[in-house]
RNA sequence: GCAGAUGUAGUUUAAUGGUAGAACACAACCUUGCCAAGGUUGAUACGGGGGUUCGAUUCCCCUCAUCUGCUCCA
C-alpha cells in the first residue's frame, strides 16, 4: 500500500457515513464529533470485541457501568479537583505557552517542589529568580492562569456553589468506589479486575487530529488489582495481553510499539507505565496506556470515604490494601488505529483504483450486502436480507451495475457480497464474492448464513 | 487560549464588483447476464454576521470551523 495522506483517509470517513462534524449546520461546535450509522457499527464492534476479550473470555474479570455524574468529594479525593488543572503562562515576546510548575522544577534543578503553591507564589518565585522563557530568554510572561480539565456542571435547578457537580474525566473512579461491592457481590478473590466502558470528559487546552484527542470521549478501563508484589508480573501479562487484542482485530503490528514512561515521566503515584502506541499518518501517538497505579486510588478512598479497602486473604490470613493495574484506550483511537490501517487504495489498472477498507470481518460495519444481479431478482435479493438481517448486519442494494455495487461494499469494508442470480430460482444457490480476494463461491441458500457466521467471528 | 495558514456542491476544482461552470459522487427512470458500462432527467455550493457599494462570493471588519505549532493526554 502507498502512503496516503491523513486528510485522505478523514475525507474517506466524513463522505461515507463513519464520522460527520458536530453540529456541523450550525458552523460546528469546536473538536465534536457524530458518528454516522457505519460508524456506530464500527464503534460497538470495537466495544464488543473488547468486552469480550477483557470480561467475558478472562477468569479473573467482570464488568460494570458506573455514573458519569459521581459525587465531588471522589475528585477532591484523588486530586483531580487540585492537580487537574495547569498553571499556565505565555511568553509575550515569543507566544510560546508555558507551565509556571516545571519552569520553577527546572530552574531549581528539582529543588523546589511547586506543588500546591498558589499562582501568586509561583509569580513571585519567576520573578524574585529572573526566570526567563526558555524558548526566546525574554522575562515578559503574561498572568498564569489556571486551566481546569474536569467540565462543570449542577446538579438540580440551582446553579450555586453547593450543586456543582463534574463530569468525569476518567472512569477509572467507578471502579475503585465500587471496589468493595464487586468484590463482596461477586465473591471475587485476589487477583481480579473491573472493567467498564463509558464516556468520559476533559477540557483539553489543545485538541485535535480529527478524533484522536477530544473533549468528549469514550473509555475502555480495567483496574485489576492484584497482591502487592505481584502487581509488575501483571502488568507485563496485561501489557502483551492488550497488544494481542490490537492486533488480533487488524492493527498492523509494524504500526505499534511499546513505549516505557522514563522514570521522571511517571505520574507520582505510578511506579510503572508503558504506553501501546501507533504509528497514525500525522506520526505516533497514545493509544493504549498500561500503569501500575500502585494502592494511590484505594488509600485515598478509604482516606476520604473513610472506609476500609483492606482485602483479607484466605489463603495466608494477611491483610492488605491490594495494588492496581490500569490499561486504559480511547474507544475513539482504536477507531482511528483500524481505519486508517484498513484504508488501501488497490490499483487495478493504470487508471484504475479501487479503495477497499481491510477490516478484520468482526469490525466491520456491514458483514454482508445482498444484492441482485439484475433488478428482476430484486424481490428474491430481499427474502434473503430478510433471512440474514436478524442475524448480522446487513445492507441490501440493487442500484447501477454490480461491478459498482461491489466498489461501494469494498470502500465500506463488508466482507461478503451475496449475488442473487438468475439460477437463484432453480439451483437454490447464490454467490458469495469476498472483499479481499474478489474470488466467488457458489453456496446453497440454507447454508450461506453458516458460511458468514464462521467467517466474522471475534 | 496564543501564533500562523485555510474556507466555492459530498469530493476535487473554475470564473467573476452585476448572485456561479465543470468532473467524479448522489437520486429517479430506461438499459445492464458478475467487478468503475451507457442514455435521459434531477437535486445540491460561495462557513456565518456586519460594513463599504446602486449592487459583494469577490474589498474591509468581526465571528465560526479546520489544519500546523506551543501545551496536555486515553
Amino acid at each position: 500500500m502507498k502512503d496516503v495522506k491523513f486528510e485522505t483517509i478523514v475525507n474517506h470517513a466524513k463522505n461515507s457515513g463513519f464520522v460527520y462534524q458536530g453540529s456541523e449546520i450550525y458552523g460546528g461546535l469546536s473538536n465534536t464529533w457524530d458518528f454516522g450509522p457505519l460508524g456506530v457499527e464500527l464503534k460497538n464492534n470495537i466495544k464488543a470485541a473488547w468486552w469480550k476479550k477483557f470480561v467475558q473470555s478472562s477468569p479473573y474479570n467482570v464488568g460494570i457501568q458506573t455514573a458519569i455524574l459521581m459525587n465531588p468529594k471522589v475528585w477532591e479525593a484523588t486530586g483531580h479537583l487540585a492537580g487537574f488543572s495547569d498553571p499556565l503562562m505565555d511568553c509575550k515576546v515569543c507566544k510560546t505557552r508555558h507551565r509556571a510548575d516545571h519552569l520553577i522544577e527546572e530552574f531549581s534543578k528539582g529543588t523546589v517542589n511547586p506543588e500546591g503553591w498558589s499562582n501568586e507564589e509561583m509569580m513571585n518565585y519567576i520573578k524574585e529568580n529572573h526566570i526567563g522563557c526558555p524558548d526566546c530568554g525574554a522575562h515578559d510572561f503574561t498572568e498564569i492562569r489556571q486551566f481546569n480539565l474536569m467540565f462543570k456542571t449542577f446538579q438540580g435547578t440551582l446553579e450555586d456553589a453547593k450543586s456543582t457537580i463534574y463530569l468525569r474525566p476518567e472512569t477509572a473512579q467507578g471502579m475503585f468506589v465500587n471496589f468493595k461491592n464487586v468484590q463482596r457481590t461477586m465473591r471475587k478473590k485476589i487477583p481480579f479486575g473491573i472493567c467498564q466502558f463509558g464516556k468520559s470528559f476533559r477540557n483539553e487546552i489543545t485538541p485535535g487530529n480529527f478524533i484522536f484527542r477530544t473533549r468528549e470521549f469514550e473509555q475502555m478501563e480495567m483496574e485489576f488489582f492484584c497482591k502487592p508484589g505481584t502487581d509488575l508480573e501483571w502488568y507485563d501479562y496485561w501489557k502483551n495481553y492488550c497488544m494481542d487484542f490490537l492486533q488480533h482485530y487488524g492493527v498492523k503490528a509494524e504500526n505499534l510499539r511499546f513505549r516505557d514512561h522514563a522514570k521522571e515521566e511517571l505520574s507520582f503515584y505510578s511506579v510503572a507505565t508503558c504506553d501501546i502506541e501507533y504509528k497514525f499518518p500525522f506520526g505516533w501517538g497514545e493509544l493504549w496506556g498500561i500503569a501500575d497505579r500502585t494502592d494511590y486510588d484505594l488509600k485515598r478512598h478509604m482516606e476520604h470515604a473513610k472506609t476500609n479497602f483492606e482485602y483479607l486473604d484466605p489463603a495466608t490470613n494477611e491483610k492488605y490494601v491490594p495494588y492496581c493495574i490500569e490499561p486504559a484506550v480511547g474507544v475513539e483511537r482504536v477507531f482511528l488505529s483500524m481505519f486508517c490501517d484498513a484504508y488501501d487504495e488497490e490499483v487495478i489498472n493504470d487508471n484504475d483504483t479501487r479503495i477497499v477498507m481491510h477490516f478484520h470481518p468482526a469490525m466491520a460495519p456491514y458483514k454482508a450486502c445482498i444484492t441482485p444481479l439484475s433488478k428482476k431478482q430484486s424481490e428474491k435479493a430481499m427474502e434473503v436480507f430478510e433471512m440474514l438481517a436478524g442475524d448480522f448486519a446487513v445492507e441490501f442494494d440493487d442500484a447501477g451495475s454490480i461491478g459498482k455495487r461491489y466498489r461501494r461494499q469494498d470502500a465500506i469494508g463488508t466482507p461478503f457480497c451475496i449475488t442473487v442470480d438468475f439460477d437463484t430460482e432453480n439451483d437454490g444457490c447464490v454467490t458469495v464474492r469476498d472483499r479481499d480476494t474478489m474470488e466467488q463461491v457458489r453456496l446453497p441458500l440454507n447454508e450461506v448464513k453458516d458460511y458468514i457466521k464462521e467467517r466474522i467471528q471475534f
